[in-house]
DNA sequence: CTGAAAGCGCTTACAG
DNA sequence: CTGAAAGCGCTTACAG
């Protein structure tokens, strides 16, 4: 089955393959209503598709972008994806998504396969393993944005979330309802991972701000599967907290099996507010509480910075990180403590 | 910021194009190991990369494939798409995501957008709307794979769960413990999409084999958001159902906030399960029996399916339907009746 | 107003 | 064992 090609339409309208090239360009400027009419007509009755391959050959750009998430299954990667690609689908660009799994080393591999294939630029949630790479990458003057991470040795136009008003905003409820004892539980804290630094950095102001102590024994991190047993000698200290800040929804859903599995009261015996917006924060009992990110929004500029690089528009301009608030939504996991002597 | 080419390369090793492009496609049978050498470490001094864009052009072929899903917030999708991505990946192709929300014109554009581009096959969760250009493509002997829905004008090879089964699995367990009157809930039938038809097909068929009589009063379907009116009416029939199917993860949810709203119990006074495996089943309270489907077999063999069909292996082969077992995984909403007076 | 020619960066018979 | 030439399907000055 070979492909209608424009010198198919340009005989079967009797022009040549320049005259309907202006056509699809839309450069109808100099061209007789007749040959124009005759073209189109050829178009449909050969229903003729240009091969957009062939056009990026010529004129350097493939219309399309490069994803690279950290992990597809985060629901917070999805609905960055969805609020890029509805962008790109009004301009009439594709988006390649590459999941690196976290590791570097598919990371570089998309990376160079994304280039190879001439994407026109790339959003990524840098692992922090290829430092090198995206200087190199920067230094080439290639459109890049970071999501969610920042690379300290790399300054790129990043996109994130206030994480440390994040974090803020949960100690200030906690502290509201009668907390002092505030525990915080995170993935492992050692892999640099923007946003649980930021997080911790943010719990540790916030508990200064309300002139409260700040306890190591009171954080947990580690992989998730190790959280469970971790959870369980936290609540044996002789003075645990009352309070947990859960830094993502991986971690409080460790946190929801491990009360449920001990049968813990929430928020009586261990209030909670969790990081991220989960589908079930309103059906669960007790309802929830979370901080919630913009994340289409984040999506969205996410874009809207890479289009502009990729139109030359911003390159001068030293790169920003543009932060985006979190917002609080009080539920009941994180309730007054001592309700019931009220 | 000139690429550097095959040209650049060529000079660079004193030989021509077309050696190097040998080099390139490991045809080394007729290479001196001095050229080789010479090539390779040009290569490598130059940071070169070939043009893939370029190559496919010659080749008739993009190393791509385009996937439309009907939702990319689906966790159905996501994992499916996973799936795919790391099949991919081995292969080094690369992935278009596509978001059709449910729209037939979107999926249209799609479909022409990721042919123009040259992409070597689809996969698709079709919509229904676009029959007529699925005849065409399938005419063109063009590689598509169907996900999760069947068109039956149009015979493709399709991955789909055993919908029926899954049905019947949750009708089986509720009658194993003594639920008599048995509800359906699900998003607009009249849509006409496989799973939801091929569900309610195996509710019924499930409730003959139990000697059941099917009531259509006990069956809600309707607008997400019109769901918790559609339920307060149904609990109020005078001899309303005890247990309830949710035909999907997103009718769950509804059921859960209408039973957090008013105070349902759950077994007790309406039992539970539903299709699709959430995050929350096995914390909340109570536990959630659902209905887990496959999902990354099933995404794993729709592009297994689509690259055999791109090498052209299957092509004579008419075209299968690929069904996959769902399974119950049993917890607590699905309790026995009456528990209470054991 | 329209066409011939060159070129984008590759690959592939074919000649030597 | 290696190179010159043609070609993939477009676009773009440029000539007429």
């Amino acid at each position: 089955m070979k492909r209608t090609t424009i010198e198919d339409v340009a005989k079967h309208a009797n022009v040549s393959k320049s005259t309907v090239s202006q056509y699809l360009n839309n450069r109808f400027d100099y061209m007789s209503s007749k040959t124009r009419k005759r073209i189109e007509q050829s178009i449909i009755e050969l229903n003729y598709q240009p091969n957009i391959l062939a056009r990026g050959l010529k004129q350097k750009t493939s219309s399309t972008i490069g994803v690279i998430v950290a992990n597809i299954l985060h629901v917070f990667s999805t609905q960055v994806i969805r609020a890029i690609e509805d962008y790109c689908n009004k301009r009439d660009f594709h988006v390649i998504v590459c999941n690196a799994e976290d590791d570097p080393v598919k990371e570089k591999r998309y990376i160079e396969m994304l280039r190879a294939k001439q994407v026109d630029g790339i959003i990524v949630f840098p692992t922090g393993g290829n430092v090198e790479l995206y200087k190199e990458i920067k230094k080439s003057n290639y459109p890049v944005v970071f999501m969610d991470r920042l690379l300290p040795e790399v300054p790129v136009h990043s996109i994130l979330l206030d994480n440390e008003l994040a974090a803020e905003l949960a100690v200030d409820e906690f502290v509201k309802n009668g907390h002092r004892q505030i525990g915080l539980v995170s993935p492992p804290l050692e892999t640099k991972v923007t946003p649980r630094l930021e997080r911790l950095e943010g719990f540790k102001k916030a508990l200064e701000k309300h002139h409260m102590e700040y306890n190591p024994d009171y954080i947990i991190d580690g992989k998730i599967s190790s959280i469970k047993d971790k959870l369980k000698d936290f609540l044996a200290l002789p003075n645990p907290p009352t309070a947990v800040l859960a830094i993502n929804d991986r971690t409080l859903l460790e946190i929801l099996k491990y009360a449920k599995e001990n049968d813990i009261n929430i928020p009586e015996t261990m209030a909670l507010i969790g990081i991220d917006d989960v589908s079930y924060a309103s059906i669960y009992n007790p309802t929830l509480t979370t901080i919630e990110q913009p994340t289409f929004e984040m999506g969205k500029k996410a874009v809207q910075v890479l289009f502009e690089l990729m139109e030359g528009k911003n390159r001068k301009i030293e790169p920003e990180v543009h932060r985006f608030e979190p917002k609080i939504i009080v539920r009941e996991s994180s309730e007054e403590r001592l309700m019931q002597n009220e």
